[in-house]
DNA sequence: GACTACTCTATTATATCTATAGGATAGATT
DNA sequence: AATCTATCCTATAGATATAATAGAGTAGTC
């Protein structure tokens, strides 16, 4: 399952993606038009700015705000950090890799072989996709 | 992630499939080979033969075994027996649909947009590799 | 009839996700 | 400078799902 987390954040962004102007947007707008609970929000809202893909602005008038283009914005990135590897094993994992105590061949093994092609799969879509494809 | 109960599902029936003779293997012997706890194990074959994959024996020499052939069992019948719904989001799902509440309009969300494309083509892999396949 | 191995329910442990609370900090406005 | 506003940050609690264990019960084989 799409955790939460990774969910409201993708919608926040192709919120901000979707503004005319550049303009900051407050949490609380995005949290309304939304349906996500603002304080939860929030959080996610941080992690994107310290990963770099927000900046935002204190004070009156400030918020949020893309920092790339919506068309520099591959999903892999996106996905890797709200929700983690996109392997669904470490075994095959290409950034978090990790071998399974319990297995002693991964080339024999067959949930390596099918999350191998898994990953591939996904992959393609996360790369091929960006946030301005999502608009 | 995949859940420790798919993994330890797939290995078994690998294990059952890889066997030579159709006879029952016990669950012991599965669980010592692939290095899975016995009685976690016990659990995972018993959804897997009341759904239909293997078939049992009580007693001595008595064990478990598969019921069809291996190139006969799709991977998505497996997973979605021990993973449950592909999709990584209700409101894509072919089997377990359900509407987001948060969401007005399906057709506007990219959460949406994305993990249809990701169900997709991790459709297309689970039903083109069957449990031959993996061996 | 004894042995063996599956069957089933209940319980515990563990981890992760989700959400909330409350205060600290920094910038904008007056 | 004072005040307002909105982000920033840490801590924590609750809910849920997963993983594993325990132990008694049942049924078939030899």
């Amino acid at each position: 399952m799409l955790s939460k987390k990774t969910k409201y954040g993708l919608k926040a962004l192709t919120y901000l993606a979707s503004q005319k102007n550049k303009q900051p947007v407050q949490i609380a707008e995005i949290s309304k038009n939304e349906n996500i609970s603002q304080k939860f929000l929030e959080s996610i809202l941080l992690t994107l700015r310290k990963t770099g893909f927000l900046g935002s602005k204190k004070g009156k008038g400030g918020g949020y705000y893309l920092i790339k283009q919506p068309s520099e914005i591959p999903m892999t990135s996106v996905i890797r950090v709200l929700e983690g590897p996109i392997a669904m094993v470490p075994c095959v994992s290409l950034n978090f890799y990790e071998k399974c105590n319990d297995c002693p061949d991964e080339k024999k093994c067959a949930v390596n072989k099918l999350m191998l092609q898994i990953r591939d799969s996904n992959l393609e879509v996360y790369r091929r996709t960006t946030l301005a494809d999502l608009l």
